[in-house]
DNA sequence: GCGGCGATGTGACTTTTGTTCCAGAAATGG
DNA sequence: CCATTTCTGGAACAAAAGTCACATCGCCGC
């Protein structure tokens, strides 16, 4: 596919860079466009290049031996995939299932060696990984935090006000949320319902609308600022 | 304190230094003897060094409103505070605890402005600072899917398993158990009871000995490989 | 010896979460 | 418009985890 001369200016990292590696990045970019639902990484795999998410998101999550997944994190726009950048790395195996979202994902491929070459010489690769790896880091001692001491009901709403859009919309099945928390949709169907009941939000069939946002933030407010 | 001119050796970064950048990094060396449990970093600490753990362990861990705790990871000797060092890069302000273990620990700490340009000269620092990164980031996401997959029980065998010394002895009161796991102790009373009750386990106070490790093993057969 | 204290044992009970099963509504593709 | 699939509502129940209330058991210092 052919690469747009500024395709790589999506990433703040590819602006700081020395005109000469960035050059070379350049030359080795590949653009790939991942249909929705459709998974880049196995458990697994061997990682032969730096996966670096131009538009669109791609979720990263687990699936236990009964079937059972939780959503470990997403990667959005200008950000890479850091499990594929440490197997890279490493030579571990790719730990987790990584799929593109309901809306499909573009993702550039650097090779493996260029990618190696490219952060040795230069420092603006090297804060872009650092920056990903702490990022990483950060959002998964938050999830822990939640996930080890809030109950599901919580952790649902917390899911609710990050992925409703401004109008306070959500398009989602529950079977999907339910998957992302790591639970079972009967459980989700309960707890909406509570809501519902509530007044807090309103359901229809793969929508769900917020109408008092403030009082759903209420009910995790001393949930949502993280570890302290 | 007077600095061993050896102590830095523990660290494997650190013999692959180059001559100049390792001088540097001696010169600004400390070290701090901590006692046991006491804490080392608090949430919303500003960082202003790099703490590189040379003997004994340190916790890391979160506390709840409730004052419920979970320990997040330890940190071993040759390693590193990661949030510390994130902290350090990015300003964001440390985000849980950290105190030395039971036995206390010896931490050598390196100013940040150093650090920083350490990292900066030399592939042996930012080899280290991304292992190091990449080490947790693993460490978190198996941490992870054990706490949303894996029944309490299994969970606490896990823990035994992990914390015994070749004798089979876990030397730690309930108390601390549930700490460790998220939970209370009347929950890790009962699951041990359990377990002693099948003959795998016997119970002592602040002393857990493991009778059948292979049994033990079983139990968490398919818990204990990690994502997939 | 004795009171206090930390650690543990244990029952009874509540709450939360997961399971099973089925009915009905909505969407979708001929 | 119909048939099939997908999604949701909801009851009834089971299992897991947390809560509460006490009892017990050693050990330590006085």
């Amino acid at each position: 596919m052919r690469i747009p001369e500024d395709a790589i200016d999506a990433f703040a990292f590819a602006r700081e860079m020395r005109p000469e590696t960035r050059a070379r990045l350049h030359a080795d970019l590949t653009l790939k466009a991942v249909p929705p639902g459709s998974d880049i990484l196995h458990p697994g795999d061997a990682v032969n290049g730096v996966y670096l998410v131009r538009s669109g998101a791609i979720r990263v999550y687990y699936v236990g031996p009964d079937g059972r997944e939780g959503t470990l994190y997403w990667i959005e726009p200008g950000q890479s995939c850091i499990l594929a950048l440490n197997s890279l790395f490493t030579d571990i195996p790719y730990p987790a299932w990584a799929a593109a979202e309901e809306k499909g994902a573009e993702i550039l491929s650097v090779s493996g060696p260029v990618f190696r070459a490219l952060f040795a010489e230069d420092q603006a690769v090297q804060r872009f990984l650092f920056e990903q790896l702490s990022g990483r880091v950060f959002s998964l001692l938050q999830l822990l935090e939640e996930t080890m001491r809030l109950p599901q009901e919580e952790r649902l709403v917390l899911l609710l006000l990050e992925r409703a859009d401004e109008a306070g919309v959500i398009r989602m099945s529950q079977e999907t949320l339910a998957r992302h928390l790591g639970t079972i949709r009967e459980v989700v169907s309960r707890l909406l319902r509570n809501l519902a009941s509530q007044g807090v939000i309103t359901l229809a069939p793969r929508r769900i609308t917020i109408l008092d946002r403030k009082r759903l933030e209420a009910m995790v407010s001393d949930a949502g600022t993280g570890l302290r």
